[in-house]
DNA sequence: CGTTCTAATGACCAATCGGATACTAAAAAA
DNA sequence: TTTTTTAGTATCCGATTGGTCATTAGAACG
């Protein structure tokens, strides 16, 4: 009689989720609102306690589960593993398969892609944001090392990041003008041409 | 005896420096000082006493100038008045002269440029510069409507936008890869070709 | 000279930050 | 059961933030 069942398996959660002690859910959870809160807000203004307040925990649990602010976005935003994966194939159908994988990824994330919270940590000077930055810029030339033909190859790739480095923050970032209104058919479009533009001589 | 002369006119100062009483030199040493701290911190992780100590002034007087952080942002960032002028001339040579002129911009403001800190600024999410981008924005594009053939005119403006502010992000702030490691020259020669393809069909 | 005006200062404020730590309580081991 | 472990919370902390305001002091003017 003294002890009523305490609530057992939270009802009102979707089943199987979390609630109850479950280190590895909290950390999930965690993990996910701090994915979304940097690239929503960016490093320098996503606060630890935002990330608690999302993932519905306090915020020194998060530092328990992290230790730091800067360990947090280390973990949170690991391998954007290259922007552009998909690129083994003919060389000549490349700009599509680039464009294409680039916005179904974009659009897939809803705007909290990994990419952009990178992006958005670099810009406010974030140097771990840089470290992965480097490791991502160096994956993805090799990727295409063994695809593209012609000189320059390190320049190529650069650019095309650079283009699509804009293109990301002019539609996702900023979210005005022409390339934000696009669909994401128009904006394949008009991607690809610019693309092989650069790629191909 | 009781008043040991105090410190006259500061002798370590550089002569007819500022110093002494003069609102429109520390409105200007402000506006400087801004300028730079926000290029090269970005907004959020620029404070007010950051650019209190560049101008040598205290932050109470930042404050007193300028009401706000976000107004003294909107005073020293005012019109990047169009990252490329130099627009008018010949369609054929438009590539180059943009090119040019986006490279001799960037080196002379040794990467203290407004157009970097309304970059960051965007990046962390701030209204205000979002606003000043727009407005950038519709400038250019006004300023090739006369100039560039062809259909799509304003996405391709904005595509040569989003290439430029990529190749920004990675030559000016972060600062690795091909694209910081050229040369301007190198830089130019790179850049014609990648530019007359997407603004010329 | 003294009075007035105001540029500039410096102390102060509430809010918020990242982080540390003492504690509570749930689960696992005994 | 009792003991041990540890996920999670609740506070507290010093530092720093943007912003306010009373005070100080340099210049202009009588």
């Amino acid at each position: 009689m003294d002890t009523p069942p305490p609530p057992r398996a939270d009802p009102d959660a979707a089943p199987a989720k979390k609630r109850r002690r479950d280190p590895e859910a909290s950390r999930a959870a965690i993990l996910e609102a701090a994915r979304a809160a940097f690239a929503e807000r960016g490093y320098a203004k996503t606060t630890v306690r935002d990330v608690a307040r999302r993932a519905g925990v306090t915020h020194g649990l998060v530092l328990r589960h992290f230790t730091s602010k800067e360990q947090l976005f280390l973990a949170a935003v690991p391998s954007p593993r290259t922007l552009m994966a998909e690129v083994a194939g003919d060389p000549k159908t490349l700009p599509v398969r680039i464009a294409r994988s680039y916005v179904r990824r974009m659009a897939e994330s809803g705007g909290s892609d990994p990419f952009v919270a990178m992006l958005r940590a670099v810009a406010s000077e974030e140097e771990s944001a840089k470290r992965l930055f480097t490791a991502m810029q160096q994956d993805s030339l090799e990727m295409y090392r063994e695809v593209i033909p012609g000189p320059e190859l390190e320049e190529r790739v650069a650019s095309v990041g650079a283009y699509l480095t804009g293109v990301t923050f002019s539609r996702y970032i900023f979210g005005h003008g022409p390339l934000a209104e696009m669909s994401d058919e128009q904006l394949v479009r008009h991607l690809v041409p610019n693309l092989r533009g650069i790629l191909l001589a």
